[in-house]
RNA sequence: GUGAGUGUAGCUCAACGGUAGAGUAUCGGACUGUGGAUCCGAGCGUUGCGGGUUCAAAUCCCGUCACUCACCCCA
């Protein structure tokens, strides 16, 4: 029989990374409730059209990397490979855009892609993201920004960079995919197999290609940023202006495309130098017409989403404040019964309390109490139980105090 | 999906094709109302799995699985 193992691309969470993980999830929610984000919380799977529609048919995401399943009614259902989607289609459900406007969201959770693992990427890994909605200023795309970047900086976490681009909207980017796709068919043979098939299906993709002949191709082709119609040329650059005032510094990345097909006019990403190959910490932009996609009304949205995973990366791991342990010793399983009421009394009064049923000799509970690094160690035994005393070893100092019972919870007060 | 590297005790790692070992951890004892130190002892493995070569395989070959990293893609 062999052994079951987590799945690929999945894994545990213990001591003591747990805590970095509670660190940072305490931290996501401290901080986006100054900004009066309201915590949404999705279903983990939806209707696998839901993201064949938000997310794009033609997107790697829906084509190669959805975890998608029929249930026994025969729905073809997705585990959710984004959160967004989910976010507009529960609002549009609960007809939030008939009251409240705008509308701001944050998310923490489980995502799931099937790609291939490697370090900073698993199939099942942990986004926390923000969506606000009905909200088309470029001052709103500038404070969302200014929030990914000043959070990850109070977290402490150095070398990173803030890249920015607008990827235009319907006016302007099929044109200006036409005149992309005239440019690369002229470079045709100069590109590598995969850059010639994006010409057709996705060629902004070509600036993605890292490969030498492809790097040179794509640095004659037309950028998007000179073709952008007026509103998204405008937009762009009110975005710009106000992350100077919030003095958020940004490098202009024509190349920056996202995964994603719902994105318009501002698009942003922020890397680590400290991470592998998986360098993303967080991508985000404007989607603008995604929530009409999806059957809600017309309005704006825009967004980014973190992996935790790869912010975890760069926080080591937390030194947990060590339990004072009270352990509880009572040598003779005769008073066990007087320890397990003890332990109860102690844990009422908010104290952490271990016992050791199996404890055999009074030797054995203090190796015990050793071993769980315990602060005193209370020993309630033959000679303390006919005196109604109980008798406290300070671990670290070794020195050993004998109190009536009844003195005990002022003693701790004083000297826990 | 493609490529490379690595799979030996709970953990970290040894073993020229010739009896699978050490450190550490665990448990027991020296030490029967007091932990850490020291000493002694114990258990521990179908060497990831399957096949092949060989008198003989942890070791060489093939396959497979897992992990790691990279390509790809992305958070």
């Amino acid at each position: 029989m062999s052994e079951i193992k987590a799945p690929k691309g999945t894994r545990d969470i213990f001591a003591p990374e747990i805590d970095t993980w509670r660190f940072l999830e305490n931290a996501i929610h401290t901080y986006y409730r100054k900004f009066l984000f309201q915590e949404i919380r999705t279903p983990i799977f939806e209707h696998s059209e839901l993201f064949r529609r938000g997310i794009g048919d033609e997107t790697e995401v829906v084509q190669k990397e959805m975890y998608t399943f029929r249930d026994k009614s025969d729905r073809s259902l997705t585990l959710r490979p984004e959160n967004t989607a989910s976010v507009v289609r529960a609002a549009i459900e609960s007809n939030f855009f008939e009251t409240m406007t705008p509308l701001r969201f944050y998310y923490i959770g489980p995502m799931f892609r099937y790609d291939k693992p490697q370090k900073g990427r698993f199939r099942q890994f942990h986004q926390y993201g923000v969506e606000i909605f009905a909200d088309e200023t470029p001052q709103v795309d500038a404070e969302v920004i200014f929030s990914a970047v000043d959070f990850l900086k109070k977290l402490e976490i150095a070398d990173l960079q803030l890249d920015l681009n607008s990827v235009g909207c319907p006016q302007c980017r099929p044109p200006y995919l036409h005149v992309l796709r005239q440019a690369a068919r002229a470079h045709e043979t100069e590109l590598c197999s995969d850059c010639r098939r994006k010409i057709d299906a996705n060629p902004l993709r070509i600036f993605d290609c890292k490969k030498p002949p492809c790097e040179a191709v794509a640095g004659r082709l037309p950028l998007l940023s000179d073709h952008l119609c007026g509103e998204c040329r405008n937009h762009f650059a009110a975005v710009r202006e106000a992350l100077s005032w919030m003095n958020v510094p940004f490098r202009l990345n024509p190349r920056l495309v996202r995964g994603l097909d719902y994105y318009t006019k501002t698009a942003f990403e922020i890397t680590s130098g400290q991470l592998g190959a998986q360098n993303a910490l967080l991508g985000g932009g404007r989607y603008d017409n995604l929530i009409r996609d999806l059957g809600g009304p017309d309005m704006v949205g825009i967004g980014f989403a973190a992996g935790m995973e790869r912010i975890i990366l760069h926080l080591g791991h937390l030194q947990a404040q060590p339990l004072r342990v009270l352990f509880v010793a009572y040598g003779d399983p005769r008073w066990l019964a007087h320890a397990v009421q003890l332990a109860q009394v102690l844990r009422e009064e908010g104290f952490p309390v271990l016992l050791d049923f199996q404890g055999k000799s009074l030797k054995k509970q203090f190796k015990k109490a050793d071993r769980s690094a315990a602060a005193f160690t209370l020993v309630l035994a033959e000679d303390e139980i006919r005196s109604g005393t109980v008798s406290i070893k300070d671990m670290a100092r070794q020195e050993q105090v004998n109190i009536p019972l009844k003195e005990l919870n002022a003693w701790l007060k004083k000297n826990y």
